[in-house]
DNA sequence: TCAAATTCGATTGTGTGCAATTTAATCTTG
DNA sequence: CAAGATTAAATTGCACACAATCGAATTTGA
């Protein structure tokens, strides 16, 4: 066959398109359990972010969920119209915006709860897998020409 | 600590989370390299199912990149623009829509033979680590309960 | 056979992602 | 200390994703 040569274009033969096609499937499975409390997928691990910290500037906050102001800017003022936070200046350095969650957004983590067990009982994959592939997820995240 | 109660809640904790950003980390990753060949991440995934298939319904190319015709529709009315596809209905049935490649859409694939090796060179796997990644990737897409 | 249900693709509306540019504030250096 | 460089966020523009709806074509079933 001369089409070997073409093998590797094959959609089966590429690593991207099982972990593009997976990543948009698990966010699809997040979907109905987030809409019940009324966040999206991006919003959800926004608030994920200032679950644990409180308070943090946007530049910090982007750096964590690998995401830039262009992206975090509309996400933060839908959260802050929802009422889940406060955008404010820090005084210290106008340039920095300072997220900060309200009593309502930490209400909120109370609802959140249940979020993970729902979605771990939507994948069938035992601990070790899962760690595994964890582990091979941060590899690629880290890269090594980036 | 009182907090142990929100542990499932960390970013760092769930899976979900390097899964989407590995990702999207891979996608931008392949795009200084489609740029030269002047195609988008999403063009080319579709442009890999026509070099497989030469001609394929809107459906069954939805069914193998998981995409829907509100995501297809306007990418292959973008690569008809381009040239690299034609798009027909089926004379049998009125409702199908025929996508088929082109001769500068075949003659593209030339072109973008080198991408996967391009990629794979950003990518630090041993050749294990990635069939286990897919396999377990695979399994996820597939899922359980869904 | 023909009305109802189904199927397919297109359209609409919302919400990301990200590159590039802009604006304002701060820092650095001569 | 002031001009230029740097930094942070916002804005703009483009390209997805996907749910929901629509309209046309086809299939089904009483």
């Amino acid at each position: 066959m001369m089409e070997k040569k073409y093998e590797a274009l094959k959609l089966s033969n590429q690593m991207c398109f099982p972990l593009y096609a997976a990543s948009k499937e698990i966010v699809r499975r997040y979907k109905p359990v987030l809409d019940e409390i009324g966040l999206t997928y991006t919003q959800y691990i926004t608030m994920m972010v200032l679950w644990e910290h409180e308070s943090i500037s946007v530049k910090d906050m982007g750096s964590l969920l690998y995401l830039d102001s262009g992206t975090l800017t509309p996400v933060l003022k839908k959260l802050e119209q929802k009422g889940f936070i406060k955008r404010q200046r820090d005084t210290g350095d106008e340039r920095v915006l300072i997220v900060t969650v309200t009593d309502e957004g930490m209400a909120l983590r109370d609802k959140a709860l249940e979020v993970p067990a729902k979605i771990a009982c939507t994948v069938d994959l035992s601990v070790e897998e899962a760690k595994l592939l964890c582990g091979i997820l941060q590899k690629l995240i880290n890269g090594c020409c980036s």
